[in-house]
DNA sequence: AGATGCCTTAGGCAATCGTCTAATCGAGTC
DNA sequence: GACTCGATTAGACGATTGCCTAAGGCATCT
């Protein structure tokens, strides 16, 4: 479930270059657009044929079914944020740095927040979807524990690496979970807390 | 938003030990048991009066519309979840019991999460729920804050107060979040630590 | 007995759903 | 110029959607 194999991804991409393949970006990104919007449950083949500026039938012939595009949707995402998280983690940085910057990507990354948390929750009641979701999760997870195995160590915290992680990483959802309802009270004066409490540690050890 | 004035019902309750307010809550139930098992974008009111036993047409006959049976559902939820989280962390044991049986219901409750996570998600692209939703939280928070001021007096602790309180909330709702996917990596370890945490504070102060 | 009023029924309305087919388009090849 | 073939089009299929209406059932009250 959270091992290392990449999942086979649901169809041969197409041919860079292709017009099969603007079109279907064209598609995918309007997914995203309307997952932002209206959400996953307000999507049909239509609308999303209206919102890419292509035909409906195309739907259909290049991705045989709506649960499909969702699929490639979350695919395609799946690349580009796992590439991003673990560069950025593995920069030679300061921890606090990389910390600043993941907090900063939690602000302005929201638009992007949204169609994961679309996906996800499309993907409770789709086991074809939860398999994909859960493997994303585990993959944050490698990333994190990597990332975080040092500074424990050195910050000299009893607490059990796995369980930090699960910390670090519950919170950071239970905080975009709640933006998305439009609560944030009391996210900034713990961030904040938590920016000076790391502080404090760089402060004291040597990187 | 999270003030503490009781959002106006969706429609007077009806007079209870009528034949309207069984049909209702069977309704009520029905809807609750469709979010657990198919999720809110696979509730119609034939599947509804389906599951509920009753005749389609009462769907619109009892609540206008599905958009209000949705509002109901939450409005009953709500009375319930709020009562039981008051009357256990306003009771009079240690702090860590409170946390051991807040602790437990996160786990028996997870057929009710479902209900409530469906509802939140449902609310993210439904402004009216999205209030409500919003409300619901403030509620929990605010009992959180009234229940967490005492200990971390006691214990000492340099975080402010809503940020303690929003960590504590975060990471449960993260928690939460993360298990209607099926990923409970590092939950119990980080559970036990905590527990092990507070034991110790616990073991040092009388209360 | 008759009337009142709530509850429930079956059924139909236009709209939309996902999916598929057949015809057309247009660029490239012989 | 004839041909090929992937890309695109319009359109239709049956099923399902939310919502609403007209009629019947049934307990209660006068």
């Amino acid at each position: 479930m959270t091992d290392g194999r990449t999942p086979a991804p649901v169809r041969p991409g197409p041919a860079p270059g292709s017009p099969r393949a603007s079109t279907e970006e064209a598609f995918l990104d309007a997914a995203e657009r309307l997952l932002i919007t209206v959400g996953y449950a307000g999507v049909s083949t239509r609308v999303l044929a209206d919102e890419a500026g292509a035909n409906p039938g195309l739907v259909h012939y290049y991705f045989g079914s709506m649960d499909n595009v969702f699929l490639r949707v979350l695919e395609r995402f799946t690349e580009r944020l796992i590439a991003r998280q673990r560069e950025m983690y593995g920069a030679d940085i300061p921890f606090i740095e990389k910390w600043r910057q993941a907090m900063h990507y939690l602000d302005v990354d929201r638009p992007y927040q949204k169609v994961w948390y679309e996906l996800q929750a499309m993907a409770w009641n789709k086991p074809e979807l939860r398999e994909r979701v859960a493997w994303v999760n585990g993959q944050w997870r490698a990333v994190l524990t990597e990332a975080f195995a040092g500074p424990r160590e050195r910050y000299g915290l009893t607490m059990p690496l796995d369980a930090l992680v699960a910390l670090v990483m519950a919170f950071n959802e239970g905080m975009i979970f709640e933006r998305l309802a439009g609560i944030e009270s009391g996210h900034a004066a713990l961030l904040e807390w938590i920016d000076a409490w790391l502080a404090t540690w760089e402060q004291g050890a040597s990187e």
